[in-house]
DNA sequence: AGGAAAATTGTTAGCGCTCACAGTTGTTAG
DNA sequence: CTAACAACTGTGAGCGCTAACAATTTTCCT
């Protein structure tokens, strides 16, 4: 039978509270008794149990993080990043996927309500509105990326600015017939939404004017859907001097297209993503992309969550973080 | 205040216990009785405790997957199907980074025991040895992949006759001098030996000689370290015919290389992988790979990992996985 | 209708932990 | 040597839930 503090506190002869307070340090206790106690803690093998400990705080020592797919890069450096600096900070990260199925939605703020968490990272894509439901009877949030709503505490990064730089850089390398893969035709994302805003910024200020032949719509961001829609477009449309990617992952996708149909890259055409994914680096040719730091998406959200969970009166805040242009040889030339 | 279920019992006229009755399904409840209960806990927008729930059944519905490093493609493969798989069966996955330091081992099997957590799926890479610490105070444990102990359940696909098969199917092509990518000098990982020795045994089958300086030793399986440990190989040897990488992360570092100093792929020398991620079938050229169900890892990983829970006491069972290889361009022509 | 068996609901207790508060010991000053 | 205070340790209760058992009601025979 496993030890409980009841039996560490007999095999140290004291009471169950000294070893409670030996163990949280919060309550000074004398060396003597803390070494009597740390001695029976080891010779017992004595593990707390943390469901009692949470049930009795209200309060579990996990954080949800909710991604729309860990198997994407992008998603899977986001969450590496936040269990890396949550283990630091002494959290465990229970990760739920909220893929494109609405009804993960409604499973995710039950569990998030049950007090197994203490808080919840969620990474919106799809379910832009989902957020609406953020209310006083959920655990703290944060909201990572591009999201209509100021409902929650949020972190991201400057899409409009950062299209645009991205745009004006494509320029800079003598090209003008710009075209985007990403463009939802509907009511698209608000990271679609943001980037084609920031795009069109820098046609404007370049003098370029709007051609809505070069908007690739393509409404689920991966490589997969981006050489389908590339490919098809390729077949009824000229081959555009630049291709901006609203993500690493459809560049990917792209590149591949375009090296089946023997289309250099840079030489024919020019091609940009956006995350600076690892896998980016290491793409035929090396990917030029809009850079952030993950890992700072990842301390910065814990850093609201926290701060929230101990004050949940203030106002919603948000972390723009900075990001830059990083120039590989897919534009280079 | 969060409603309880003695706010519910009170609501609805009944006791608490037929509250949890309702709830838990196993004793019957009539059904005027299921209807008022349901009605209240709507009414009162009552959500159960979890917390309260573990500490009182002694099982928290939570299990925890413990991975090297959840950035690397493969490993994030393996987390999104491990995650969908579970949920669907109703359990929550709590992610665990061993990376390279050897310190999270011993967080993790304190975590692992302290009653958070039903049961553990741990995919040793570098802490090989960590599993010897799986005694009868852990959870159950299944391991993933190659080890060398036969400690715990495990699943896996069996890497010497799959590197065998892929070294022979390189050979098919016609090309006789074949390199490997990611052999240890030293003590290396359970998996780099198993393939060289797959590696050798095709060989063999073929009558080749073996040519040790056809070992290109890799101890890190990343894009990077592959991409460093290959153009420094590539300075001081002559071009091999075939490149066997033992991972497609390393095969895509290498083809960057290759790309970079001009050399074609497969023209020069033919490039494959293991593993199948994603990226590979959009790599520049696309790559072969060994490929195996990834759905299916995770699948039989709870399957093995919800059986041990039930009885503790049976053989350490092993779960052997089809593979296949899949030829793609970069070993064609 | 009477009684036994079956079906349903209620009562009690405690999972392991830590909070509030009460109690005990050691320390210093008058 | 005693009073006043600090520093530490013990006591009791309860977080929310459900197992075992007990009590009650319903159902079905004869």
């Amino acid at each position: 039978m496993r030890a409980t503090v009841k039996d560490v506190a007999r095999r140290a002869g004291v009471s169950p509270k000294t070893v409670s307070n030996v163990m949280n340090g919060i309550v000074p206790v004398s060396g003597a008794t803390k070494f009597k106690v740390e001695q029976a803690i080891l010779e017992l093998d004595y593990v707390p149990n943390l469901s009692a400990r949470g049930l009795r705080n209200g309060r579990s020592g996990v954080i949800a993080l909710a991604l729309p797919d860990l198997a994407t890069p992008y998603s899977a450096e986001i969450a590496h990043n936040v269990v890396e600096v949550a283990h630091e900070q002494g959290w465990s990260v229970q990760i739920e996927e909220t893929g494109s199925d609405p009804r993960r939605e409604y499973e995710l703020m039950s569990r998030a309500r049950s007090n197994l968490i203490d808080g919840l990272i969620l990474n919106p894509v799809v379910l832009d509105e989902s957020a609406v439901k953020v209310g006083v009877s959920l655990p703290p949030v944060v909201l990572l990326g591009e999201v209509s709503q100021k409902l929650a505490d949020r972190v991201w990064v400057d899409s409009v600015a950062a299209a645009r730089d991205m745009t004006l850089a494509l320029a800079r390398t003598g090209r003008r017939r710009i075209a985007v893969l990403g463009t939802a035709e509907g009511r698209g994302s608000a990271a679609a939404i943001l980037r084609t805003r920031g795009y069109h910024a820098a046609l404007e200020e370049l003098g370029i004017d709007r051609d809505d032949s070069l908007l690739i719509p393509c409404e689920k961001w991966t490589p997969q859907t981006a050489a389908a829609a590339l490919a098809s477009y390729l077949d009824s449309h000229p081959l555009p001097e630049a291709l901006f990617c609203f993500t690493d992952s459809m560049a990917i996708g792209a590149m591949s297209v375009l090296w089946n149909r023997g289309i250099s890259v840079p030489g024919d055409v020019a091609v940009a993503g956006f995350d600076d994914i690892a896998d980016g680096q290491y793409a035929v040719p090396s990917l030029t992309t809009v850079s952030f730091d993950k890992r700072q998406v990842a301390s910065e959200a814990l850093r609201l969550l926290t701060e929230r969970m101990a004050d949940r009166t203030g106002e919603q805040r948000v972390v723009t973080l900075d990001y830059r242009i990083v120039e590989r040889d897919s534009t280079r030339g």
